[in-house]
DNA sequence: CGAGATTCATGTGAAGTATACCTTTAGGCTTAA
DNA sequence: AAGCCTAAAGGTATACTTCACATGAATCTCGTA
């Protein structure tokens, strides 16, 4: 037992270490900032729009729209807590729910949709089995017996409407008019601009009663925010100089996304202090690129169901080095005999085309659909990963998926 | 040589099926009066 | 007779399959210059 490190002093040495955070969960995505700087105006204008509520007034429906990490969402939970504290003080029967339709098998179908919407006022609705109608009832009739005015914010809702139709938007403005005791405000937050013009007319003028559109950050804005998140979250003097600059630019290359320039930041802290270096340093924030993005595509393919695994696994296979791109028909192939090797049944190639477009609207890989002229058309599939991570990521699926990588070789 | 027809590989929409889960209902059993 | 349990019947949502048709540019075909 003379090798292997010393776990005890390793631990007293880390309470003594002191950490580069004060108060990490300042840096942490759900945390929901006391002041909200550079969105003065979208926040007094959603004041002004949600106000009448507190008189128990109906606010006209709302549609926020702007890119990722704008603030959207950020700025409408603050709003929210603010609104929900005042009307705790008189007694207002006033609840937000929150939802994001892009959860898959959370909230991307209509019932799962009116379910969630129901669980969050208390009822339980099973995953599957009712009418979907008797679903809206029951939503219907708890906010009739309960007096409630509830304001709905579906983020993402152009995911949802993009799978769906909005159908369910319909419904939603119309289960308004059908209450009598209570109010029901919709909010619908899109990444897409475009998207309400896509809408059924009906739909689109009772949703979009009002609009509020938020514009990216620019790379000075995002500093700003930076600073001041790291004052609280940080200790003093432990940034070096230029990283906070380098991490603003680089988000705001990526169209202005704060609660990406954010997660840079933290996970740059983190590597900073675990590397022991009591600053931050420009490598680290270098580092720290990579590590978000590993982290992104471990863990979405983590939570894929086994099938899709396995079709990510075959496509990953297919190009090792990342260097060419194939087609849906060569991953069929391979999947289906990956599929007999590990005895699993296979789907028809129909429905991995549609798991194939699933894979590549989550962001692991791209797949576009190409014509390739007298040789038919097929999707185009190609992977914007790192060599190291593909790699990873492939291990990662072999032991889940508990594929023999030697019983490949002579496939 | 070039316009129009053909071709290929698979995208894509619609309708059907399997599965897992739900409520209702009817029958059978128990129990208390 | 009332109450309770159980199992069958009848219904739904979802993931998937089956079927059939749509796509669109490279290639082929054939009339024409």
């Amino acid at each position: 037992m003379t090798q292997g490190i010393n776990l005890n002093n390793f631990f007293s040495d880390y309470i003594k270490r002191e950490s580069i955070f004060k108060d990490k969960k300042i840096l942490q995505s759900n945390y929901d900032p006391e002041t909200i700087i550079h969105r003065d105006n979208e926040i007094k204008q959603l004041a002004d729009i949600l106000a009448p509520c507190l008189k128990n007034e109906k606010p006209s429906n709302l549609f926020v729209y702007g890119k990722t990490g704008t603030g959207k969402t950020c700025v409408i939970k603050h709003i929210i807590t603010e609104i929900e504290k005042i009307s705790l003080q008189n007694s207002l029967n006033l609840k937000f729910i929150y939802l994001n339709c892009k959860l898959k098998r959370t909230a991307d179908t209509e019932y799962r949709v009116i379910a969630q919407i129901c669980r969050a006022l208390g009822k339980e609705i099973p995953i599957t089995g009712l009418p979907t109608e008797e679903v809206y009832n029951t939503f219907h009739s708890i906010l009739e017996s309960e007096h409630r005015n509830v304001i709905l914010v579906l983020d993402e809702i152009d995911e949802l409407v993009k799978k769906i139709g909005d159908d369910i938007l319909y419904n939603l403005t119309r289960i308004n008019t059908e209450l009598k005791n209570s109010q029901l405000v919709l909010i619908g937050i899109s990444n897409n601009i475009m998207f309400v013009d896509t809408l059924d007319p009906r739909v689109k003028s009772s949703l979009s009663e009002e609009e509020l559109l938020f514009n990216s950050y620019n790379a000075l804005q995002l500093q700003d925010i930076l600073k001041k998140r790291a004052l609280f979250a940080l200790r003093d003097n432990n940034i070096d100089s230029g990283v906070i600059e380098k991490c603003a630019a680089y988000a705001a290359r990526e169209h202005g996304d704060a609660r990406r320039a954010i997660e840079l930041l933290r996970v740059s802290a983190e590597l900073a202090d675990r590397a022991n270096s009591g600053k931050i340093l420009l490598s680290h924030l270098d580092e720290a690129q990579d590590k978000i993005e590993k982290e992104r595509v471990i863990e979405i393919t983590k939570s894929q169901p086994r099938q899709h695994q396995l079709v990510l696994f075959s496509i990953l296979s297919l190009c090792p080095n990342n260097e060419k791109n194939i087609f849906t028909g060569e991953a069929y192939e391979l999947y289906m005999k990956l599929c007999s090797k590990i005895n699993l049944r296979p789907l028809t190639q129909r429905r991995v085309s549609d798991v194939i477009s699933e894979l590549d609207m989550l962001g692991v890989v791209n797949a576009k659909v190409i014509s390739k002229g007298r040789y038919g058309r097929t999707r185009e599939i190609n992977l914007n990963l790192s060599k190291e991570l593909l790699q990873e990521t492939r291990k990662l699926l072999e032991s889940s998926l508990d594929i023999k990588t030697s019983s490949l070789s002579n496939l």
